[in-house]
Formats: structure tokens, C-alpha cells, sequence
DNA sequence: ACCTGAACACCGTTCAAGT
DNA sequence: ACCTGAACACCGTTCAAGT
């Protein structure tokens, strides 16, 4: 099931018809957006500002008011954007796979846009929201339709969110990218080979093995949230029926 | 064990000595920290500035730059207060309820300064750590202590912190404190009854029930963690001496 | 050694004016 | 209907000058 809601009407680009006096296709919201995603992902989030997102589009800043009201509409934008990147499955199969791929897809999307991660958290103040609902129907689903009661569900559904967002939050803040400042890992380094921490400094050394030929991280504490979700399930399943439970 | 690392040396304030022209005490990095804790406490984060904080602080917002190489070494100093308020339990205990303890604190400590949870995933940019330090030693120290191999520690730390942070910002995230707006709530509304997200909307009324009489949603989350790690390390420990393993 | 005033280079956003 | 220039009210930060 791929369902799709009333896709935003975009004006159609002019074929710009007279002379040449005009070069750039017309601003749409789309364009915009687009732009954005880019320039986020190019230079990092701190980077997007409306002046600078103007100059991309060859457009005074000024113009983006006239598509968004405001710049947090256009954030709310991207990060839906990058939202609908997850892959979501069909329905029908096994829930355990399809929540584990839904889950290592959305982590792994996030991995693509650093900077989306602090972001999914604060909206949705605009109502850019598409791409989020058709994610949380998705997991939801794949617990009900699995036979999860409606309360097994509703913690199941925050539990595995909880890991996806934690732990890639925790990935993207370890792996600041060269931007490791070197008095920092000489400070780090200094309180670590004091002898008064013995347990951070075996952890710092496992952060430097070769991990790839073991299992990630994620999916460990993925396979945490989803074994312990199916043992709930099997204990809830014979006691009541799944029609329903009297409170 | 709460060991201490060399405190920052204060100059003491001086007494005024002579006359009643200067009626402040001095700036200090701790009076600068408390002041900034205070105002993202009851303003909120984006509410902390330069020029507001040495407003508060009865001077030029230029004098903090005295005692602060930069804004982030103040947001840096402030987050390490609040990791600090973390109660950490002393060694000696089983590790389950003293690790889920300090999951606990955490997550009590994260929902009372809520400008903290995004915070804490970016730094440490200026070496402000001491607290973060003794958080992740402790949590490290109970897993060892209790027989897990340093593979299995490395994971456990990683998978219940993701929990904690994942959780906590889930929560912050969907409590937004009255700062909804009401045409959001509508358009929400107005999606979920098209009947085409039906587990959506069954969700959506769930979180309008009442759940004081019910174990947490986090909770419920950690001891999926706390389970898992339990099995796991079961399933390792007859198999391998305490002492080590061959590789 | 600490604090200040003025300034710089940026922000997001408003508004009247253009076409 | 869309785009623009100038301006406003803010930022973090630098720097020469004060004491």
C-alpha cells in the first residue's frame, strides 16, 4: 500500500517563450526545497540561510517569502523530504522483518543527512508532514496487523523509535567529521591516561577496533527492542483474545 | 565512589572594601554558568544570549568574552552541569537497578531542562566534560563489575544510553508545551479523519488516555534494554571464562 | 586584569515600491 | 502575482580604548 495525498499543485516552469531576457525558471516551492536539501547536505545546516538559499536560486532572499512563510516551514520542508527517503514495506509479510528493515532503513537515511536528526524532533509547526505519517502508519500497522494489542503497539512503536533516533544521534555526535578540534582529544586524552577512569579508556580503545566484521551497533540494540517485543507479544496472546481485552 | 577532579579555581569575591561604589561581585565562570543555566531554565534556550545573559548578569555582554573563549564554551559549561545533576549509584550493587536507576535520573534530569536533550549530542567542542565523564564511567564500571565482557559492555553502554536520549527527546518533542498552533492541530486533525491512517488515529487517542496508573512508557523501553542485556550476557558467560576470551 | 563602547559581519523578517 | 531594495531589530564577536 503507497498511499499518496493531494500532491502540491506546483505552477509549470513558463517555457520562457519571448526573447532571452529571462534565464531562470520561475521559483516553486519544490525548487525550493530541492535547493535546501542540497545546500544542507553540502554544507551542513548552519550553512542554510535564506540569503544564501536565494543566492543558489539566482533570487534575492526576499523572493523565498513569497513560497514559505517563514525559514522553519522550509526546515520543516527538507527534513520531510528526507523523511520520505525511508524505505517502507509492503504489507503482508512478517513484522519483525519488516519493522527491523523500516528501522535500519531510517537509520540509515539519517547517517545520509547529518543534520536532519536534530531536527526530526522540534516541528511540525508548519504541517509539513507527509512523508512523517506515512512512516508512523507504517510501523503502527505492522503491529496491529501482526496481532499487537493496541497498547503492546503503542509502546512498541515508541520503544523502537526511541533506538532509531537515540542511537543515530549518538552515532552522528561521535563522528564529528575531522572537525575534531586536537587541544580537545589532547584534553580527553590527558583525563584518560590519569588511571582514574579505567573502564572510558577500554571503551575509547573499542571506538578505535575494527568493528566491520561484526554485527552494528544498531542492529544490537534493535534486536534488544525486538526480541523483547515479541516475548511481550507471545505473553499477551494466549491470555486474552485478540479481538479484545475487558479492562 | 565519587571521585572529584581538580575544581576550577575561583577568585574569592572580594568584600567591597572601600566605599559603596561597586555593588556587584566580580564575573566568575561559575556565576556566569548559574546565570546561564537560570535563564535557558525559564526562557528557554534561544532566549540565551550574549547580551541577555550580561544583562542579567549586570554587564556588557563583551565582559563574558573575559571569561569564555565563546558562546559554545558557555552552552558546554552548562550542559555539564546539567549531566551533573545525574545521580549516579555507588558501586556494590546489582547492576540492573543500579543501571536502570541511572537511566531514571537521567531521563527526570533531561525532562526538567528541556533545552538540554539537543545539546548534549553536539559538543564537547571546548572540553567542558567532567560530569559526562563520570556518567559514562559509571554506567560502564556496573556492567564490568557484573561479569560483562568488555564486547558486551561496549554495546549495553551504547544501547541504553540511545534509549535514554532517544526516549527522553521523543517526549520533549511531542510535549510541546501550549506553543501548538492551533491550525497544526487542525490539519492534523483533519488528516486523521480521512480515514485513510486508521492505526494513526488510534494512536493519536491513545496519547489523550490516561496513563498514570501504568509502568512508564520509558520504562517500558528500558527493560526491553535491560532484558535483552540480561539474556545476552547469560548466553555468554557459561560459555566463556569471566577473565577473557580467545579471539 | 578586567570591563566598555563602537563597530563589523552577519542573521530572519517587514514593507513599500516596482513590474 | 511575483520580485526587489532598503531598512529594522537582532545576533556573535573583534578591537582599541579605558581603568
Amino acid at each position: 500500500v503507497h498511499l499518496r495525498r493531494k500532491l502540491v499543485k506546483e505552477p509549470e516552469v513558463p517555457k520562457l517563450s519571448s526573447g532571452t531576457t529571462t534565464r531562470r525558471p520561475r521559483l516553486t516551492k519544490a525548487r525550493v526545497l530541492e535547493a535546501a536539501l542540497q545546500l544542507a547536505d553540502e554544507s551542513g545546516i548552519e550553512a542554510l540561510t535564506m540569503r544564501r538559499l536565494g543566492e543558489r536560486l539566482g533570487v534575492e532572499a526576499m523572493s523565498l517569502y513569497n513560497h514559505f512563510p517563514s525559514k522553519e516551514a522550509i526546515l520543516d520542508g527538507i527534513v520531510d523530504l528526507v523523511i520520505g527517503e525511508i524505505e517502507l514495506p509492503d504489507s503482508g509479510g512478517e513484522w519483525e522483518t519488516g519493522v527491523r528493515r523500516c528501522a535500519l532503513s531510517a537509520y540509515e537515511v539519517l547517517l545520509r543527512h547529518p543534520w536532519a536528526c536534530r531536527l526530526v524532533m522540534i516541528p511540525p509547526s508548519t504541517g509539513a508532514l507527509n512523508s512523517r505519517i506515512d512512516y508512523i502508519e507504517s510501523l503502527l500497522r505492522q503491529f496491529r496487523q501482526a496481532g499487537f494489542s493496541p497498547e503492546l503497539t503503542y509502546r512498541a512503536y515508541h520503544a523502537v523509535d526511541s533506538h532509531v533516533l537515540g542511537f543515530t544521534m549518538w552515532e552522528l555526535g561521535h563522528n564529528l567529521p575531522a572537525s575534531v578540534d586536537p587541544a580537545l582529544v589532547e584534553e580527553m586524552f590527558a583525563v584518560v591516561s590519569t588511571g582514574e577512569f579505567p573502564y572510558l579508556l577500554e571503551h575509547a580503545k573499542q571506538h578505535f577496533e575494527d568493528r566491520s566484521e561484526e554485527q552494528s551497533g544498531f542492529e544490537f540494540g534493535l534486536d534488544l527492542v525486538l526480541d523483547g517485543l515479541k516475548r511481550r507479544q507471545a505473553a499477551e496472546t494466549p491470555a486474552v483474545s485478540q479481538r479484545g481485552r475487558k479492562h
